[in-house]
DNA sequence: ATGGGATTTGAATCTCAAC
DNA sequence: TGTTGAGATTCAAATCCCA
């Protein structure tokens, strides 16, 4: 076993450090941050190519740092980074994995060895995932987190209030469906090609740092690829370190952090509170006279109609409540937007009830 | 380890073996299994329902400094009965296991320990899930599934077509939206309270059987509970072996698979794949006179053609060879399905000639 | 500028029977 | 056992091209 350094310097905040992630790790203090976001090597193992039905090739990753010689030697890096990982935590840190099929199983049973408690594991839900070519399998259309604290004691950090209201005013599930990481997002290198062949979208390095952190945290990637934990991380206003042993890697991340500008203060509250925009109950549309009691709503898909009550719920034929509550019951759904779900007639033409809302919305900000 | 005792008996077909799974698996002869579904107990404070397989009692631990070896315990029972289902399957066979993340992963790392090749994970999104009553943590929407083959060599069973089928026309993804197991299905036992704390939905078996299992084939679950796999086996006209320790849940399971009526042959019929059609020579059509030598081809984009010769190649200006080969090398492709890439005229109008080989097939089916 | 059609692309353990 | 060759196989989104 390696000895442990330490050192009395400051955190090297905001920072790629240029190495091994281990060795790297170990050189910080214990006990010293307070999320780690790690996306490490998948261990695919690809034999051959493989062409789509148009006969293009299909760009593999077939890059060294994913090469392991077998899953015991994958286990022990496993082991090795987790256990660095697991010393620089804070008490009460936490730790968000990414992984496929190929590496999580295996992710998953050393953290737990390693003395993480598992809070959730969490589904990446693709909406556009690269589709499978030859019909031997199910699409692979998502990706598994697990977050986990630092040990089953640890007082974790979780914004819930954020992200129900996220997730319009209903709880976040473990599914989280969010596209892939393409278009200008997508880092390209100077001919073109991609600069990294699995860049993480922001919008997953969002949902993950503003449900685990507050702004101020200390969030570090040991795999910091191009950059995606800082380049949010720097836009939320939490400080970050990034480890990364590729120096192309690190070119490409320190410059796309560079041009990130941090949220203001306002920005970041609005954020992380109950709602970016004012709460409006859909009684208050009925307290005003917008909407009457007994008036008729119809369903965006013309199929469902439900009448109001004067306390603002709504009863169809075999159920009442909310407007989102009667609007996912009629349509069989987990959860149902009514704000945009129900239309009331105006002059013969169906008018979404989300145009009262703004309404409203704009009077308050007189 | 306990011996394995082999018998000549006729497999137990459409039974619930009374018993320690392990124990029940290793009276059955090697390779005799197709699938097999489990639904393995995750409870890692193993409160006494954890067995070795010389039927000794694992200690129970549940103090909060033991929980490395709790899962250690967990992990000797799971290698333990993976190991007795790898060798009852046939080499062609595969397994699904159900998990959530408290035991998923050690599940998951124990499959590929034990040898068997993971195909896919497969995410089960319950579309009505337990809300999270404190708001800890995210709301557990979700459940893992792991299908994996026998080996890496073996040929599984994939019924791509159906599943395209069952999904509106595109491939089926690895994300399933089902309901949780409620109302009418749910078992309930004298008492009215539910005869099982975790019955698992028909939905989900019945979709995991028509993706990887065919009419006849023998389907087994090592933790049978109150036999929601032999349910969906027996309508769907598979053969299933349940294993279950539990005399009430056995009572429950029979009484319920009695109930069960076996679907007809033409309603267990699945859309298939072409692969799964008699091949048909190319030559077949100039032998018939469906074409003939000498007749020209024209390529699907226009841009090339090529003559028929009297033993089934075709020539072209700088090639020759099969429909295939000569498709390929004018595409400059790797490989090119000649069937849908080739054309002839006929009263002026281009007819793929797939269509000729559709013909020769109905007739085979007469 | 705009819109419609063609092209490109994405963490992939991606064929199989016959010889 | 390995090699050969027939022939089966893709979805959502972004981007590019041209009218």
């Amino acid at each position: 076993m390696a000895t442990i350094k330490q050192t009395a310097a400051p955190l090297p905040l905001n920072k790629i450090l240029a190495g091994d992630c281990i060795a790297e790790m170990n050189k910080l203090p214990e006990g010293s941050v307070d999320l780690i976001f790690a996306d490490p090597p998948y261990n695919l193992q690809l034999k051959g190519d493989l062409h789509r039905p148009d006969n293009s090739k299909v760009d593999a990753v077939d890059d060294a740092w994913d090469q392991f010689s077998s899953f015991a030697a994958y286990d022990r890096f496993t082991r090795d980074w987790l256990k660095a990982a697991h010393r620089i935590l804070k008490p009460n840190g936490a730790i968000w994995v990414i992984g496929s099929y190929h590496n999580i199983f295996r992710v998953g049973a050393s953290l737990q060895d390693t003395g993480f408690w598992v809070l959730n594991d969490v589904v990446w839900r693709k909406s556009n995932p690269m589709p499978n070519f030859r019909g031997k399998r199910l699409t692979n259309a998502h990706e598994t987190m697990i977050w986990a604290a630092k040990s089953e004691a640890g007082k974790y950090t979780f914004n819930y209030e954020a992200l129900k209201a996220m997730n319009d005013g209903v709880q976040m599930r473990s599914d989280w469906l969010l596209p892939i990481c393409t278009g200008h997002e997508r880092l390209k290198d100077e001919n073109g090609d991609k600069a990294h062949p699995t860049q993480k979208p922001e919008s997953l390095l969002h949902r993950v740092l503003v449900a685990t952190t507050n702004p101020g945290d200390v969030v570090l990637d040991p795999f910091f690829g191009t950059g995606t934990t800082g380049a949010v991380a720097k836009r939320l206003g939490r400080d970050f370190i990034g480890i990364e042993r590729e120096e192309a890697y690190r070119k490409v991340a320190t410059k796309r952090i560079d041009s990130i500008r941090r949220l203001d203060k306002d920005a970041l509250e609005v954020s992380t509170s109950k709602r970016a925009e004012p709460r409006v109950p859909f009684g208050t549309l009925v307290e005003r006279g917008m909407l009457n009691a007994g008036d008729k709503l119809y369903s965006l898909n013309g199929r469902h109609s439900a009448k109001v009550r004067a306390d603002g719920t709504l009863v169809a034929h075999d159920t009442k409540g909310s407007i989102h509550q009667v609007g996912a019951h009629l349509e069989g759904a987990p959860s149902c937007n009514g704000w945009t779900y129900w239309y009331f007639k105006r002059d013969g033409k169906n008018v979404p009830i989300d145009l009262l809302r703004q309404q409203i919305r704009a009077e308050m900000k007189h």
